[in-house]
DNA sequence: AACCTTTCATGAAAGGTTTCACGAGCGCGG
DNA sequence: CCGCGCTCGTGAAACCTTTCATGAAAGGTT
């Protein structure tokens, strides 16, 4: 059953390829009842334009790349991604643009960028610097960084050491001197410097501590996953080596979630035994016993305005931007009620939310 | 700027596109010196073969659709997918395909499919009869149905009304009478009889109700959203109602978690107060307070089996398949210990699951 | 020296669409 | 009746790659 093309439709209908192709792009420039003809007639064979000729054509596909340098279980798996997703997707969907989720195939980052039929990248996590991002800038193909550092493209980061620093100086204004710092693992190429979100986190926590004078020494300073049992491992063997924090921060929430999990089944109390702050505040920060505090960054939105970035540049090829969003200390249950003198700095401990939306409590970081 | 292409690549390396083209994909072909001398060419220049042209060509882009019926912000908010989309992957990534996620575009299913650059489709959610599938089957487009109803494609179900059936006849062998029944609302071309998912869940209920001889009338049946919100929205309204149901069975964990919220606000002890058994054993119900029972389906599990019937029928248009996969009933914190009763079937309490893993205890469904 | 095999490389067609440039036919003003 | 401009439609090139069929050159055999 070979496929029906442009040349069978315009067979039947008794014109040429080229008024078929009218008929579907600019049916203005046709007879309204030859363009009735054409596409009866393409209704009856199950004729669909081909993409791949479409976009080999006019350079366009309409769809976007979602560039993750983490296999796709790990993608999927984590919340963040989906509410980042969702954020694209939210303003792609009205423009009618696909959506391709583009990770490492068969491990090969480099691979999956080649095959992908996209018009553009929103990147997640990587800086400009890195060898595959720099390829697909010699190859001319536009893209927009999340999460990651940029020269010359455009980007889209959140103010993460701001927001770290905050949450940080919260705990140890509260007098907590024994603090566990969970972070994750960090990727080959940002080894030798802090680059990328976790070091800027790492970072903002750091100044903090130097600011109370406080000690952090790389004891207390754990990488591990990116998951619950990460964070609940992480925890688990702390204190099990009979370190006792009075307070966690964690880089991500699913790592405090896991943190949380651990302390409870050891029977801490949360937050009158421990006080845990996250980042990120994924939806799930909200709905956890007792509910998360942590730092809350716009995940949808950073999804939306890189988005928006890319359709720009790809339509207009407009100017390039650096933009930076803020981050929010927001207090819940994980830690407790503010003090009379941080109240004063503006913190309210905020009621449980049933919709699971952003408590009232809040601070701006910084 | 324009693209370089593979006659950019042959000029410079002095040899004709063709031979371009085997360096790429048949390096064998040629001699090892001239190969070397049209990758170097390549590298230099930034060449990297277009998808679209290839695509054209070989009939075959490497990209797999998946679609749903539903918005993408839908989508990506919902844990259930997020993990069918990760089992999906698991299979994918090895293999070197690619995924993209097809949802309505600007509110039309058939723009996005028609505008897809896919070699074939994993449909969850809609029958074959659909007028959408039905398009795709007569344009010859390779496809495989989940969660929906196929005559001749292949279709990857799970068993669930029978997962449905033990839920609902454990509570109602417990003795319950006033049980509140969450569901959502049906799309309308399923209005008519109780197709799809939905229906045959809601059968499930009912079959037990029947057996048990207890009545289920049209109200004890709430429509909603899938959301965790419709879950709490439906059970406070029960109850505000007056109505007073001392068990809910939700067709969805992340309905009868907002069931479970609801409750827990109303003062409410769960299990003691009222038991709640959710449907799908989506990662968040191991992990709520006090974790969720529910009928436990393998979602990941469907999506690698999905994908396998697809690939397969791409590389060999190998024979299609009706597969059902089983469900089990879950029993975890949100239903009471089990009678001695029960236990005699098998039922046995499972322990808190620290990793989030299924719990020992289940109880085959039928 | 003639002939046969291999090896390495090429020309050209095919894949399906869009669009530029052109033209046939027709109505109408002058 | 000529010529202009408009409407409706067409031919062919272009988009970029892969692959089939072919062939040149080199090496080996008799």
């Amino acid at each position: 059953m070979a496929r029906v093309t442009i040349h069978d439709v315009a067979g039947k209908a008794g014109v040429s390829p080229a008024a078929v192709s009218h008929a579907f792009n600019d049916p203005e420039r046709l007879r309204a009842t030859t363009v009735e003809r054409i596409l009866d007639a393409a209704r009856d064979l199950g004729y669909a334009p081909n993409p791949h000729a479409r976009a080999l054509h006019s350079r366009r596909v309409g769809v976007l790349g979602v560039l993750f340098p983490q296999p796709i279980a790990t993608v999927f798996a984590n919340p963040f991604f989906a509410s980042f997703l969702e954020g694209i997707g939210s303003f792609t969907d009205e423009r009618g643009i696909g959506l391709l989720t583009v990770t490492p195939l068969g491990g090969s980052l480099e691979r999956a960028i080649a095959a992908a039929p996209v018009d553009g990248f929103v990147i997640i996590g990587l800086d400009e610097g890195h060898e595959e991002v720099a390829r697909l800038r010699k190859r001319g193909v536009p893209f927009v960084i999340v999460d990651g550092d940029a020269e010359t493209a455009s980007s889209v980061n959140v103010d993460d050491e701001g927001g770290a620093y905050a949450a940080a100086d919260l705990l140890l204004q509260r007098g907590h001197r024994k603090v566990l710092v969970l972070t994750f693992h960090a990727p080959p190429d940002e080894l030798k410097k802090d680059l990328g979100v976790r070091g800027r986190r790492l970072r903002g926590y750091r100044r903090a501590f130097a600011k109370n004078r406080v000690a952090l020494t790389e004891d207390d300073v754990v990488r591990t996953f990116v998951t619950l049992d990460g964070g609940d491992d992480a925890f688990t063997a702390a204190w099990e080596s009979r370190r006792r924090p009075t307070a966690v921060l964690a880089v991500s929430d699913i790592m405090a979630l896991g943190a949380l999990r651990a302390a409870k089944r050891m029977g801490l109390r949360v937050p009158e035994d421990l006080e845990v702050i996250g980042f990120d505040d994924i939806p799930l920060a909200a709905a956890s016993q007792p509910p998360l505090s942590t730092v809350h960054q716009p995940i949808a939105e950073k999804g939306r305005v890189a988005t928006r970035l890319l359709m720009r540049e790809l339509d207009d090829g407009g100017p390039r931007e650096r933009i930076v969003l803020p981050t929010e200390l927001l207090l819940r249950e994980s830690t407790r009620a503010p003090s009379a003198k941080s109240n004063s700095l503006g913190l309210a401990k905020g009621g449980i939310d049933r919709a699971g939306k952003r408590s009232m409590a809040r601070a701006a970081a910084r």
